[in-house]
DNA sequence: ACTTTTCAAACTGTCGACAGTCGACTGTTA
DNA sequence: TAACAGTCGACTGTCGACAGTTTGAAAAGT
């Protein structure tokens, strides 16, 4: 019995190059390595990774999918430029999703709930004291994530995890080295406070603050880049 | 200055093979020519339709993103089959996508609006008083669709857009002669007396108790299946 | 010098084919 | 008879190739 790949692993290794090169798209894009509005030649992609041209069809449409590239039709795919109005309708988007994974996680809130989310934001502090850069957001982003894992509807997680490609992308299209003071992390304990009261009104209120000003930041950074 | 394709169409038409199988397979699930769970042969689809396999297979990978199929590793595409569970997570993040849109709505309420939406309900009540099947609910969710259009937010249209697929796969998986009544259509106009008032909140409870009803008669309908 | 036309290079859309893998059927054994 | 192992068939994943289209620049005309 030979095994058939490393069972460490709870998820077997990337099964299809599809898969694989998705992934290394979305990294090169939401590392800026491809500039936004950038055409992605299929042929060049393909030559690169020593693979055929059908897996990195697919994988854009993958992309396609997630908001990351366009296609245009016998054009080809281009990385996703969002204008300022876009930006802004994507964190509006992402206000009306929180607003309901908050209100759903204060309905079913416990104290095992609230264990989770204090280590989650002592994690997030821990890591904005540090100094690499680009990983707050990552984290950032874990913290809302696992708000959105505890609201309990696996379709209204799937909405942020589609919506936060695009955030990710937001995030690139602004300076990278730009990253998030520190403050905003200890800014989640307000949101965890909303979450405690009991109090939608607050709670609610707490989240359209606390996502407005990460709006307010992008929006901030995308004018001085222009 | 030639014209690059018929200016009558807003839209160019069908370019690619792509877009056509993934129409051609929206509508055979949709119309239940596809049982829940069953396995989307790309042979058979592509000698069927006539075409190769790569059109089938991105084809697929879109629906796959529009949510009507999963695909399992090694084992193809299969038709998506929705449990209660699941079909609750939609309705309910349905609800969290409706109050956003109408709030917005509320917020830039105009003349223009509000009669543009009183043409949409007086249209829907019509179209309910005749006989032809299926189509209730297609009027019915363009109705929804124009308040996520009025909300103004390409983003949140998006996501109406991609939930609304999955919303006309749960009306398929109950059984399909069973129509929504024609009472459902002038349930509407309470949605759009919320707007009218101006008060959030009684927007708000219209907009729950509208969807509610619309979940629970899907679900009752799940219920009686098994 | 500027606009228009032509043309070739590159690219996308589509196709047929091959190899590896998964599942089902069948034959064997306890 | 039931459980198990081996084999076979079918299917997906991937590849290379061809045809039609777009694009950009060179060439011709005003």
């Amino acid at each position: 019995m030979k095994s058939t790949g490393p069972i460490s692993a709870p998820f077997p290794v990337q099964r299809n190059l599809v898969d694989q090169v998705a992934d290394y798209l979305t990294e090169a894009i939401l590392s800026s390595r491809f500039v936004p509005g950038e055409r992605l030649s299929e042929v060049a992609l393909a030559t690169d990774l020593g693979i055929s041209r059908a897996p990195v069809r697919e994988a854009a449409r993958l992309l396609e999918s997630r908001g990351l590239v366009i296609s245009r039709p016998r054009r080809g795919f281009f990385v996703r430029s969002l204008d300022a109005e876009e930006l802004s309708d994507v964190f509006d988007l992402r206000i009306g999703l929180e607003r309901h994974a908050f209100e759903r996680v204060q309905q079913r809130y416990s104290a095992a709930i609230d264990a989770r989310l204090s280590a989650a934001i002592e994690h997030l502090c821990s890591v904005a004291e540090g100094q690499r850069e680009g990983c707050r957001i990552e984290e950032d982003l874990a913290f809302h994530r696992l708000i959105f894992e505890l609201a309990d509807n696996t379709r209204l997680l799937r909405a942020f995890d589609d919506l936060s490609f695009e955030l990710r992308l937001c995030i690139a299209l602004i300076d990278r080295t730009h990253d998030i003071p520190a403050s905003i992390a200890s800014a989640h304990w307000l949101l965890l406070e909303g979450l405690r009261s009991g109090d939608p009104q607050q709670c609610r209120a707490a989240v359209d603050h606390h996502i407005g000003v990460a709006r307010d930041s992008v929006l901030a950074h995308l004018m001085d880049a222009d």
